[in-house]
RNA sequence: GGCGGCGUACCCAAGUGGCUAAGGGAGAGGUCUGCAAAACCUUUAUGCAGCGGUUCAAAUCCGCUCGCCGCCUCCA
């Protein structure tokens, strides 16, 4: 039986779909410059979570985002001298090269928060009808925290209350203070001419109701699966829950996951503080792709992974293990049979897979059988039920071991 | 200050109450070799941040302390 840590409850808890399409929506990357390789983390193990559940039979819905509107992409935008849209474009097609760089499937669905203006607007309308928002003296319409009972649940904040509205996607000073945010901003200078007239004036999306939007219109009001990055949490997903229960009444999923970060000489890698490698960077440096997914699978996805090039050499090294074993399977002509060795690998595998998907543990089993088999001559029985061990692993953990290395 | 995570050898790391604490990497010694590399062999923690407790038994459970990190409105 397949478990998964569930932030809402801290508890890794049974999965249990809701019904016979798994639901699935992650937060995808913004698209105002490159993802870096801790970004990647969250999409790979997302990546392996999808092909898990197909593994385990479930048929799966996948709904990943584009944030191709927001405070950063409009002022980088602006300092380019390029309209949104051209910015927007333009990462999103890096985003796309380097998913299939990385042999991550394509999500079923790919919305952009830009076409979506329409049903974002439908849902502030819905959660001002419910009286969850209220207008600002501007036209901004914000989100009263102070009327949704269950703020903090899912974060496990205990936050004071306050009376700061928080309009841009700013970050400030006033820390652990309950603050109404905006669902719709009303237009300012700085847009240019990012901005769309509605019904609810001239304007933009906030922030965080471009998930709501999204992940309703293409998964319905109560999905299975909502995943990012831990620092989602909050406020991202905490005023995810909030929107959709003043909207629809209701959490929109059921299990929340939430991956842990790629770190940097002992430092989170991030964007704002600058100590990140792109994809690009590394392949440039010479790096396979395949080299890269296998250091940042190595490690399970609640726990923190400390990036390092001597950590890079050896998922190298170790991928070229599992290669070496697999070209010497193929050529096998022997006369042992060793199939058991094959499915007592599968069997415990599975077994780490299904405690809240350990990629790690998982690659050691591979590599385990790689060493197994190197020492062996396996009969043409046995190849082939290896190689059909490997090659299961493989569609789970898409690491391209059938193709050169 | 609140919530959470981590601390096992020079480095990475497994270990989830019970045989002498996995495995890699690096280092040292060796086999082989004209030398070197590769490969192979040997070797490297009376001890798991510290202190106390529970137990027949603790790296593992409990308490406290120290250190590092994450979140507490940019962020995967």
């Amino acid at each position: 039986m397949l478990k998964l840590f569930n932030t809402l409850s801290r508890k890794k808890e049974e999965f249990q779909p809701l019904s016979d399409v798994v639901g699935i929506y992650t937060c995808g990357p913004s698209v105002y410059q490159y993802a870096h390789i801790g970004n990647f983390r969250t999409f790979v193990f997302e990546d392996v979570l999808v092909r898990y559940l197909r593994f385990r039979g479930f048929r799966v819905k996948r709904v990943m985002n584009l944030t191709d509107v927001e405070d950063k992409a409009i002022a980088t935008a602006r300092k380019e001298g390029k309209t949104l849209q051209e910015l927007t474009e333009y990462y999103s097609r890096i985003f796309f090269e380097d998913m299939e760089k990385l042999n991550l499937l394509p999500a079923d669905v790919f919305p952009r928060a830009t076409e979506h203006v329409p049903e974002i607007i439908g849902i502030i309308k819905k959660i001002v009808d419910n009286g969850y928002a209220y207008r600002g003296k501007d036209g901004t319409v914000y989100y009263d925290v102070s009327r949704f009972n269950r703020w903090g649940e899912l974060s496990h904040l205990k936050l004071v209350p306050g009376k700061k509205k928080i309009k841009r996607d700013e970050w400030g000073e006033d820390s652990a203070i309950i603050s109404d945010f905006a669902l719709w901003k009303s237009y300012e200078k700085e847009d240019g001419n990012v901005f769309w007239e509605t019904e609810l004036g001239k304007g933009r999306p906030g922030w965080h109701i471009e998930c709501s939007a999204m992940c309703t219109k293409h998964l319905g009001t109560r999905f299975d699966i909502h995943v990012g990055g831990v620092d989602n949490i909050f406020p991202h997903h905490e005023t995810v829950m909030a929107q959709n229960f003043g909207a629809f009444g209701e959490n929109p999923s059921k299990y929340w996951l939430h991956t842990r970060h790629l770190m940097i000489d002992g430092r989170k890698m991030s964007k704002s503080m600058g100590n990140f490698y792109t994809l690009h960077d590394l392949l440039e440096k010479g790096y396979r792709p395949m080299v890269i997914k296998y250091l940042l699978l190595s490690m399970s996805y609640r726990r923190r992974l400390n990036f390092t090039f001597h950590g890079l050499e050896e998922a190298g090294e170790n991928l070229e293990k599992i290669h070496c074993a697999i070209e010497r399977i193929k050529r096998a002509k022997g006369v042992d049979d060793v199939e058991k060795i094959a499915m007592k690998a599968l069997k415990k595998f599975e077994k780490v897979m299904n405690d809240n998907l350990d990629t790690g543990k998982a690659l050691k089993i591979m590599e385990e059988l790689s060493d197994a088999v190197i020492g062996m001559e396996p009969d043409k029985g046995s190849s082939r039920k290896i190689l059909e061990t490997f090659r299961t692993m493989d569609s789970i953990l898409g690491l391209s071991l059938f193709k050169p290395f």
